[in-house]
DNA sequence: CACGTTGATGCACAAATATGCAAATTTATC
DNA sequence: GATAAATTTGCATATTTGTGCATCAACGTG
């Protein structure tokens, strides 16, 4: 590391750890620039008083890098809403369709047209209140153990409800999709439950965040090969790896 | 995983968690970033502060599954949660509970002890989140139907599934309540779910704020005599008249 | 040249912070 | 109801910070 850096010297060379590793340790710089820990925090306030780094404990952040969570939160929601418009296009009037919880349904749940024709099922209350709420379309909610942590209906009560089921479509969101895994699901609960639901449709949409494909979770609920439509935000083109095995991609 | 993370980088990589999977644990947590299960759950602490989180037992989940309906502006609220309160009396450890719907079931739903042991079955999904929410007794959706305007399961799923239970109480709010016309209600397809749910119970109590006392619905439940309590916000003294008819009110 | 001013730097020490440990309590699960 | 797990609480410890002060070099200015 080059010695005898002027104060100018020391502030970009901080910002550029900065740039490359989201963090610098007041320690550590004090050490490579071979100056004492009092000069590299004189230079972290000074840099925090310009708004280039933002000073933590023991060192100091990108300033970015504390903000990331609501953005991503509201980023999240959009790329969500992405998701539910584009899950709109297989819903027609007529059908019976399964839906299953989490955030991405929820999402859709909230712009189902107000005078859709036909029967949904769920085991989300969430998802059935929310359409219910502002659509006429006939919701039936799946009865079962009322799971704490995701609020879906689950047990051996849905199951055999399911299994007196034929519906058209199956939508359901996901925490795990990858080529080698398949679809998978970290809940032992709420894969049976997941299971069952594909079971009993003619056909099954994943909806699924970009950012989440190719994770994999403890339970398996199918291969990709079950799975007719694969929904994300992003452009099909990029998921090319998933065409092969999934037949609808968009 | 990166070691030696700081305070900074753990809340950003416990918030990218609970947006994959919906919850985290902190076990798992402290052992996937190589810190004591205490800084773990401080971190946690200060993300549900910070309101990025909601902390459970165990570790935490997103707080988008934080149930949104609440809290609306309810009519006559200390009325109703006074009778909730009075009504806790008739709940304990170890009993099947039957509920209906309604805000003054909401009031009680929300202040249902978090320790309960028991079952509870309900036809109102609100209810039943509400519930699910804040306590860890057993809740148990009875499916159906979502009827659009009051939010309670429907139907003869719901009659068929009722027809399976053995409460040991059963408590219903009431829009009818009087001397001559027993117990009341206005909507058909409400009025049979009722009536299966008394059917169903060994006991049966009746939440009514006092001012709706004396009216009359279009559809007969039953007679103030199939009624074991009467639980209203005012004195029972007051309600002598009702007191030949029902055994306990307070 | 002598002198004072200024800014950068390092040092010392009290206060604050992050973290882990242990005992007591609460909660979950069977 | 008994046992295991999770949580709370108080405390100990090691860093890290903030602050005041001393040093030193650079830079005018009289």
């Amino acid at each position: 590391m080059p010695d005898n850096m002027i104060l100018e010297e020391r502030h970009n060379f901080i910002l550029e750890q900065i740039n490359i590793n989201n963090k610098v340790m007041a320690s550590d710089l004090s050490q490579r620039l071979d100056v004492s820990i009092d000069t590299i925090r004189r230079d972290l306030k000074y840099l925090e008083k310009t708004g280039k780094l933002l000073k933590v404990h023991g060192g100091a952040v990108s300033p970015d890098f504390h903000f990331p969570y609501q953005q991503q939160e509201v980023y999240a929601k959009i790329e969500k809403r992405q998701i539910a418009k584009k899950t709109l296009r297989l819903i027609n009037d007529g059908m019976t369709i399964l839906l299953g919880g989490g955030t991405v349904m929820l999402e859709l749940a909230r712009i189902i047209p107000e005078n859709l024709k036909g029967v949904i099922f769920t085991v989300s209350p969430l998802v059935a209140l929310e359409i219910a709420q502002r659509s006429r379309v006939n919701v039936i909610l799946l009865s079962g153990r009322l799971e704490r942590d995701c609020y879906i209906c689950t047990g051996s009560a849905v199951i055999s409800q399911l299994s007196e089921i034929r519906a058209d479509l199956c939508l359901l969101g996901t925490n795990g999709l990858s080529i080698k895994g398949g679809l998978t699901e970290g809940d032992w609960e709420v894969a049976q439950i997941k299971k069952a639901m594909l079971k009993s449709s003619e056909k099954a949409a994943v909806l699924c965040i970009s950012e989440k494909l190719g994770s994999i979770q403890k339970m398996k609920i199918c291969t990709l090969g079950h799975l007719n439509y694969l929904i994300t935000e992003s452009d099909p083109k990029e998921l090319g790896m998933y065409s092969k095995m999934i037949k609808s991609i968009f």
